[in-house]
DNA sequence: CCAGAAAACCGCAATCACTGCAAAAATGCT
DNA sequence: AGCATTTTTGCAGTGATTGCGGTTTTCTGG
């Protein structure tokens, strides 16, 4: 926010043509090739290291290194640390409002929350996915305490964006504080079985994947009588 | 001392400061008295102080001096500059905890769930309680980003406190996992829907009041009818 | 190909949170 | 008072993060 952010441009750049690009890897100037290369180069960098020897001994010196800038530049890339490890965090909740806003006109509340925790809990590869954080991230911010603070910051934003979205593809049942309750209750249930899970028996995926299901069906069931706020008075 | 500035009591008497000794229910002298006056004003210095000047903007050894201690001497009182802020929400979660552990053979799952909300979340003096942050507190968590996740992850150990309580207090219905997608969504509903009041309608204790009792019972809906853990297919 | 503008990169210095260490001070006990 | 224990503190160091200013690379237009 203070200097040069990575996201979004903040003006329009001089003469480059914003053909067909999806991935942003063709078509483009070679200055920003180099800039995501760089930013892949980090993000690798820092999340084997950090697996290596540990966050809090991964000095950001060491990241740059890898890399091969100076520890000066690496704060154009990313405002701090943290945000090496959710980096890619983003695409995550773009494919949750995605669902959300191409609800059809036949669908109810209920399940399209049920789409979206499919589409970004318990369906990864991997086995289970929270937001962006599979397999190994999950593990490293289980054992980070500052990076699990961040990871609970980082989803509670990806909930207030929810549940705006979800507020305005269901007008006629749901106000933003409904949305809201029902964003978090969602989350919440799936977070909250997946950790006791993990608490119990370790990163398990296939453990932790049917925890989550069990948060969805609970938090579902709170969702599916569903009724327009009653009034606006606060 | 060599360094001291600030008008701070160092060459007391060791006469009472308060007179009566009667009020502690310590029996320690007055070194453990003078160490939770020093606690107080730490905490009372820096809630204070990050309130006039913010909670970046104001550094530790501000609040020190304040207090009357040494820089270096602060953190043996707390852990970091973050903990100065969540000090006293323990006392909040055991409130839950002896609620959850004092359950009568005749109350549900839904029951104690609704229960617990009352007693810790929308029952404060001040009009709403999350955990201990109240008024004050509340706008200065959500005004710093680094506050913000340092809640966040107080809020996800009380959780999973909860969550374990509430497992062993009915071991008839709900398993580990159970328990912890119940104490998710409920407390995942109430924050969500707190996260939109204060986002569209400003920290108004009532709107934020009303917010958590509406996200209470959605999440207790999806409580009502809870089974015991059939175990996942995958 | 060249000049100028824009963007990115880098080094330097500074602030501040936090930690380990050992001396100094305060306090408790006899 | 004399000794043991706890607490406080100063000092020095690490590392994250930022502001400033200079240098290099890339882009744009001729």
């Amino acid at each position: 926010m203070t200097t040069r952010d990575t996201g979004a441009p903040a003006g329009t750049p001089p003469g480059e043509p914003d053909g067909a690009a999806g991935g942003a890897a063709e078509g483009g100037g070679w200055r920003r090739r180099k800039k995501e290369l760089t930013r892949r180069a980090l993000i690798e960098a820092g999340l084997r290291l950090f697996r290596e020897r540990g966050y809090h001994e991964t000095t950001i010196a060491q990241v740059c290194a890898e890399a091969g800038i100076a520890p000066r530049t690496f704060f154009s890339y990313f405002s701090g640390k943290e945000e090496l490890v959710f980096a890619d965090t983003a695409e995550r909740l773009n494919l949750a409002l995605r669902v959300i806003e191409g609800r059809g006109p036949d669908d109810t509340v209920a399940g399209v929350c049920r789409c979206i925790a499919e589409e970004t809990f318990a369906l990864a590869p991997g086995g289970f996915d929270l937001l962006g954080l599979t397999g190994d991230r999950m593990e490293l911010v289980l054992s980070t305490p500052a990076l699990q603070a961040a990871a609970m910051r980082a989803v509670g934003q990806a909930e207030a964006r929810m549940a705006q979205a979800l507020a305005r593809a269901f007008p006629e049942e749901l106000d933003a504080v409904g949305a809201g309750a029902a964003v978090g209750a969602l989350v919440g249930a799936v977070m909250g079985a997946a950790r006791m899970a993990f608490a119990t028996g370790g990163t398990d995926a296939h453990a932790a994947r049917a925890a989550m299901r069990r948060g969805v069906d609970m938090a579902v069931r709170g969702l599916e009588r569903v009724e327009p706020a009653a009034d606006s008075g606060g």
